[in-house]
DNA sequence: GTTATAATGTTGTATGTCAAGTTAAATGTC
DNA sequence: GACATTTAACTTGACATACAACATTATAAC
């Protein structure tokens, strides 16, 4: 039996990666606090006896996002922890229930306003775009296959149709996340194919940006997210605002 | 002069950040597209005529990212852009002004919405750390001081009381960078000191959550960063949706 | 005590080496 | 010729050493 191209092999985790986390773990900590410095890359490679090369690629990684920071010939030192240089989502699969929930709900607010924007700056583009995705929507929903590609694209549709581009962008990195723990256990529930009831919640969301009804979009997304978080069974929060 | 201590010196970006920042820009150009390899490290060093040394410090950044992988024995392939690990938010200070619209927008419906939810969930250590803002932020208006670091602790007490650790999270990540921003041109304004005006919006914002009236705080939220946006001459885009 | 100088420490970069793993070519087999 | 096996070449991971550029600290001079 030969892996060689296989992607899903288990990337073993070299030395570097190691030490990276181990470091990034003893800032968030506290160990080494705002202003400090850290020990010499010399004094790193003893503790962890590994060589400098390997201390060196760490602390790469901890200077490109910002965590440290360092001059030539002085020590790295931490910088405040608001000056990160990026957003970073890791680790969701072993988060519990209730903190999914609170993703959700994060999501919903990011998607159901996007979705309110859309229905007012929609460009012909966009409703084109989002005729598109509702039609391979169909497809899949009448074939019966996952259509989760297609879902994706069609809420990533969306959000590009608000028209902010901070919106999109970080939508489409959020989304990136949560697609992945959807296919995590998707073993579990091994349901093939889109509930119709699925597709006519896309479609009242299609219609509504369509027409430009900014409100009627907005709770159309709600309704999709509360519906499709209570399918999969999270514990939702919050979604229940707009119906009471 | 001596400038040991200093830290705002310019710090001169190294080859590997070089290195990096070029790789970044080739793979979001589409020079190297999702699955494909990237030239080997030797190859890689010998084109941009750097050692090894940097070429792998640079890869080590990117493979952080989740922009590429890598397994001992065969060459780095670019990962599906859908698999990123981080959000970043660089060069923020060289976008247009109605950019900066849209980031503002973004970050009205990430602070209403979280206003909206500590209306219903703060906890009495959140209204005590709210109030506690509030006359922080009375005394510096009070005696004209700048307020910038007590502004922004309100603000982050507000979504830290959402309860949601993801808004909360993201919101202090957002509010470092724009608090960067605001910085950077506040030697234009030369304004010294909070208007009293100002203050009074913080109270009407603190006042809802408070009293638990969600609506209220949204739209409080929402008055008051379209007030700030327009005292800084931003091109605010979508901040009336509530108010037509 | 202050200032100039030397010594030391630290990061940035380059080079070489080897091990472990993958890929591609050569070879053998039917 | 098609297929399987072995071999060779290539690639990343990790280590060690060396040196330049810069910063810090200790020392010496005044």
């Amino acid at each position: 039996m030969k892996f060689s191209h296989d992607p899903k092999l288990k990337r073993v985790p070299g030395l570097s990666e190691q030490v990276t986390d181990f470091l990034v773990s003893e800032i968030e900590m506290g160990s080494y606090k705002s202003g400090e410095v850290l020990p010499s890359e010399a004094k790193l490679s003893a503790r962890f006896e590994v060589s400098r090369t390997v201390i060196r690629e760490a602390l790469a990684r901890l200077k490109y996002d910002g965590l440290i920071e360092s001059r030539q010939g002085s020590k790295c030192r931490v910088v405040e922890s608001t000056a990160k240089r990026v957003f970073r989502l890791d680790k969701l699969e072993d988060r519990d229930s209730n903190e999914i929930g609170y993703l959700y709900e994060f999501r919903a607010i990011l998607e159901s306003e996007s979705a309110f924007l859309a229905a007012k700056r929609r460009s012909k583009k966009d409703i084109a775009r989002l005729d598109r995705c509702v039609e391979a929507l169909n497809q899949a929903t009448q074939k019966g296959i996952d259509g989760t590609t297609e879902n994706v694209n069609f809420h990533m549709a969306v959000v590009d149709a608000s028209g902010n581009p901070f919106l999109s962008d970080f939508m489409h990195f959020l989304s990136g996340k949560i697609w992945a723990l959807v296919q995590a256990d998707r073993d579990h529930s091994k349901q093939k194919g889109l509930p119709p009831e699925v597709q006519q919640e896309h479609v009242a969301i299609f219609e509504a940006i369509s027409t430009g009804n900014q409100n009627k979009a907005r709770e159309a997304v709600l309704t999709h997210l509360k519906n499709a978080a209570e399918r999969r069974g999270i514990n939702i929060l919050n979604f229940d605002r707009f119906f009471c």
